[in-house]
DNA sequence: AAGATTGTTGCTTA
DNA sequence: TTAAGCAACAATCT
């Protein structure tokens, strides 16, 4: 469930350690993946590399070094970026057994989590890149709704204009947000989903910011008063915030670039806490009902 | 074992 | 005409 908060982490994190390294080698597993034909996809990006990277709402864009091309990633619910480095991974091979193995401390096994304390590539890695240094970057998505694609200058312009603003950009001012707002007739929780009206926010976000702002997600939007929507604008900036300082939250299949958990979920408020106690009123119970047919937490006593 | 999960698209309904 | 609602997509878990 990669949200703005995980795919800032990822941008982050992989800018650190990929730019401006010659691309060697592309392997695509499953062609579904590659929302482009596998001969331009791998022909653009083979020998190219990536010179700087972006992102939109939930969407990963790579700048080529040939200045002429992109590479989009969208990892929708169970994508994965695992980045391995070649002196942290040992190559094993035999039995059918051909793989990497992280070497150890970056990795956690224990965990329970596809991508996490794996041989990779495992069944779920969909393309791997190979740097000219030996480094890998594995694309792994368990349920397959992910895509890589390779698009023009023209073609990006149009997919980010299809993107409302950037909620944590310095443009985005209350001013926006409430002409956002007017007249929709929709609920605040479904707006706050609409990639179009808002880049970047999803179920568990969109949750997490209407409890900080006291307000229940069926609220029709045109019911809010100004300074609810003051409280909703200001509550968007601060859990997203806070949840990249946490690296984003792991609540199933979210890795980051070196498959660590992100440590946001320890301070979720009401994503999968029905039926606990209200962190806040501590009289309430966290409820889950159904908006925008989308699981939905919230608490009941001081969410008005 | 049916229903829930989740991001986005595209179709249907209002 | 425009907006809102919802099934579909894949795979797994409960």
């Amino acid at each position: 469930m990669p949200e703005l908060p995980e795919v800032e982490t990822i941008k982050n994190d992989l800018a650190k350690v990929v730019l401006n390294k010659k691309i060697s080698k592309i392997i695509v597993n499953d062609k579904k993946i590659i929302k482009s034909s596998i001969n331009y996809f791998a022909g653009i990006l083979k020998n190219n590399s990536f010179k700087e990277i972006n992102r939109a709402g939930k969407l990963l864009i790579f700048q080529m070094s040939d200045k002429k091309n992109y590479l989009i990633i969208h990892l929708k619910m169970t994508g994965q970026l695992i980045y391995l480095p070649r002196y942290d991974y040992q190559v094993i091979k035999g039995k059918g057994m051909e793989g990497l193995v992280a070497g150890g401390h970056s990795l956690d096994k224990e965990a329970k989590i596809p991508g996490i304390g794996d041989k990779l590539p495992n069944k779920y890695t969909r393309v791997i890149f190979e740097f000219k240094d030996e480094a890998r970057l594995f694309f792994n998505d368990l349920r397959k709704f992910g895509y890589l694609k390779v698009v023009g200058g023209n073609e990006l312009k149009k997919i980010v204009s299809e993107f409302g603003p950037e909620p944590l950009s310095i443009d985005f001012k209350i001013n926006e947000f409430r002409d956002i707002l007017v007249n929709k007739k929709t609920s605040i929780k479904a707006l706050l989903l609409n990639q179009k009206i808002i880049a970047g926010i999803g179920n568990i976000y969109a949750d997490e910011i209407l409890f900080k702002a006291g307000i229940k997600p069926g609220r029709k939007v045109n019911s809010l008063k100004m300074k609810e929507i003051e409280s909703i604008f200001k509550s968007i900036k601060t859990v997203l915030k806070k949840a990249i300082k946490y690296r984003g939250t792991t609540f199933s299949n979210f890795v980051d670039t070196r498959g660590r958990r992100g440590e946001f979920i320890k301070k979720l408020k009401v994503y999968k806490r029905e039926g606990e106690k209200c962190l806040r009123c501590r009289d309430g119970v966290i409820t889950k009902i159904k908006i925008a047919g989308r699981g939905t937490r919230f608490c009941k006593s001081c969410q008005t």
